[in-house]
DNA sequence: TACGGGACTGCCCACCCGGGCAGTTTCGCA
DNA sequence: TGCGAAACTGCCCGGGTGGGCAGTCCCGTA
């Protein structure tokens, strides 16, 4: 290592499409300055496309419950998220509850969980 | 656009540290068959690079406390965590208690939440 | 005008969750 | 050899959670 200039910038490829990745390997790899990560190296940046075909079909959530649903997320109970919402604790269990059944989820961690899975919300 | 051939790539980038993605921005620029994302467009690929300081302290989880985390996050109860890994539901608890307590959550829900916002698991 | 869906509220109940207290064993390290 | 960390278990309890049943408003559409 003669050169004291900036090292190359290690990336790391996950991506669904094989063709996609294919053709991304190709063009990058002929990039100076640009290397693929090797398995289980540690690359500063990654590049990801996922698969939209795998969550087509959005779900169908209410203003009411995207409310409901974002403040889960930051872990508050029932009780506050009424409070933040000025409503009962009881319409909330009900906005939960649709949420649970839309959602598919066990539990209101488990709703959470999925929501981010499929790009309901941001965490 | 003459040419029937393959279309560029178009890649976004979400990169924190700005000088990385200034670099990255130079080289990939002058990749022909690629093509940097203007602002809102839709991206085949996106290249992502969270900035590592800004959760520098990688949280010192025990295997068993990683365990009960995943599970957690599969939306699990103690008691299926329990059962799940042969432990009475007790260690669950006591385990999902350290769990709170080093995520700093307010409930098992923020707990996950917060595990993956810092790359902890994977949703 | 009648109907349906969304939002909202109430009450009740079984179960779960989080946390406190107290204790054991095992393992590695000083 | 002693000591701490990790893992494990037990009991108790207050409050949270999920779900069922029932009912009221409002609004857009048939």
């Amino acid at each position: 290592m003669s050169e004291a200039t900036t090292p190359e910038i290690v990336l790391s490829l996950e991506i669904d499409d094989p063709v996609l990745a294919d053709r991304l390997a190709v063009l990058l790899g002929n990039v100076t300055g640009l290397r693929l990560a090797v398995p289980g190296e540690q690359a500063a940046a990654t590049i990801i496309a996922r698969d939209p075909r795998g969550m087509p079909d959005d779900i169908a959530l209410t203003q009411r419950e995207l409310d409901v649903l974002a403040l889960m997320a930051e872990g508050a109970s029932n009780k506050m998220i009424a409070r933040r919402l000025g409503i009962s604790v009881h319409t909330v269990k009900f906005h939960v509850g649709s949420l649970l059944d839309k959602l598919d989820a066990t539990g209101r961690t488990d709703a959470v969980a999925h929501a981010a899975r499929r790009g309901v919300i941001e965490l």
